[in-house]
DNA sequence: ATCTACACCTGACCGC
DNA sequence: TGCGGTCAGGTGTAGA
């Protein structure tokens, strides 16, 4: 479940189940999936046993879990490319990829009713995992706290060590659009490149990018510091409200593959005008009356969408 | 500092 | 049936 809607589908189906909930039993099923936590399978295990959640956070694609308690560490889990956070009855067989396997105990079933539920992180091409980072308090350039963190119980805003080098998502009510803005004019890259840059803006994968691309009329090539100021303004208020969209669809999935914590599948693949549309009219044209093939072009070893017409290939790239 | 190339994986699908 | 190639919502790192 990769980018932005499709982690904090997860997230929300988390929190809504799990808050207040202690990890009674950590099991590792495959070591590759904690690969990440580099003290090895056994302290992942030691360490998380018997922590009691409080919070479940996100930036981008990130997530992490909170404990009571403990301002020491949380538990990051990233689902990379096929990974999934299912929450399900511990009678259940083990699914094919099955990593790790975590019992709760005072989780919460679906009539909101206390219920004994297994945790289980499932990874297909275990591009993703699950880790444990040190929390460390949050500075800005000046050295001062920032705003929008997860609050310790000391007032200080926490984030793990692993996500800190991650910028600020566009949901993310302390967006910064000025420093985006400052980077894109700091650098010779297409903008394409600086939107999946997650230290950039987070959140944007392979998908929303050219949505949002599309929605600007932006080519994937145009050098970011070249793109007028009101142009990346809408950029980035297009990626928002692609990705907003999609968070009330339930998010994208083509395939199984991408699963909210009940196993079930988003449906806003029916509302992709650019992504995996080659060959399709754009449909903007098309309300004007012109019809323009979406094609598919090679991009960074892998596929970029666009409009010929309407997202035309900036002079002398 | 900033770029690509590659590594990390499984599975579906296609042409032969 | 099988084999090899291609492709897939991502990221971290090692080299140039």
């Amino acid at each position: 479940m990769p980018e932005l809607p499709e982690v904090e589908v997860v997230r929300r189906g988390l929190a809504g189940h799990i808050l207040g909930a202690v990890l009674e039993r950590v099991q590792v099923v495959d070591g590759r999936s904690v690969r990440r936590h580099e003290a090895g399978p056994v302290d992942f295990e030691r360490l998380l046993t018997g922590q009691r959640i409080i919070d479940v956070a996100r930036r981008g694609k990130y997530l992490w879990l909170l404990f009571e308690g403990n301002e020491e560490f949380a538990l990051v889990i990233h689902l990379g490319m096929s990974g999934q956070v299912l929450l399900k009855n511990p009678e259940l067989p083990a699914e094919k990829h099955l990593k790790v396997l975590i019992d709760l105990a005072g989780a919460t079933d679906e009539s909101g009713r206390e219920a004994p539920l297994t945790l289980r992180f499932v990874d297909q091409r275990i591009f993703g995992g699950m880790f444990v980072s040190p929390l460390l308090p949050v500075h800005n350039a000046a050295g001062e706290p920032m705003p929008g963190a997860s609050a310790s119980a000391l007032g200080l805003p926490l984030i793990p060590q692993a996500v800190a080098h991650i910028a600020r998502d566009p949901l993310d009510p302390h967006f910064d659009f000025g420093q985006f803005r400052r980077t894109m004019l700091g650098t010779s890259t297409g903008i394409k490149k600086l939107l999946l840059d997650q230290s950039a803006i987070s959140g944007v994968g392979n998908i929303y990018a050219d949505e949002a691309l599309w929605r600007a009329r932006l080519h994937y090539a145009k050098p970011a510091k070249s793109i007028p100021a009101s142009t990346a303004r809408e950029l980035v208020d297009a990626a928002r409200t692609v990705m907003r969209d999609a968070l009330a669809q339930g998010g994208t999935s083509f395939d199984a593959l991408y699963v909210n914590v009940n196993g079930e599948s988003g449906y806003f693949d029916r509302s992709l005008n650019a992504y995996g549309q080659a060959g399709q009219p754009c449909p903007r044209c098309l309300e004007t009356g012109r019809t323009s093939l979406m094609v598919r072009e090679p991009f960074g070893g892998r596929s970029s969408y666009r409009c010929p017409h309407c997202q035309r290939k900036p002079r002398g790239v």
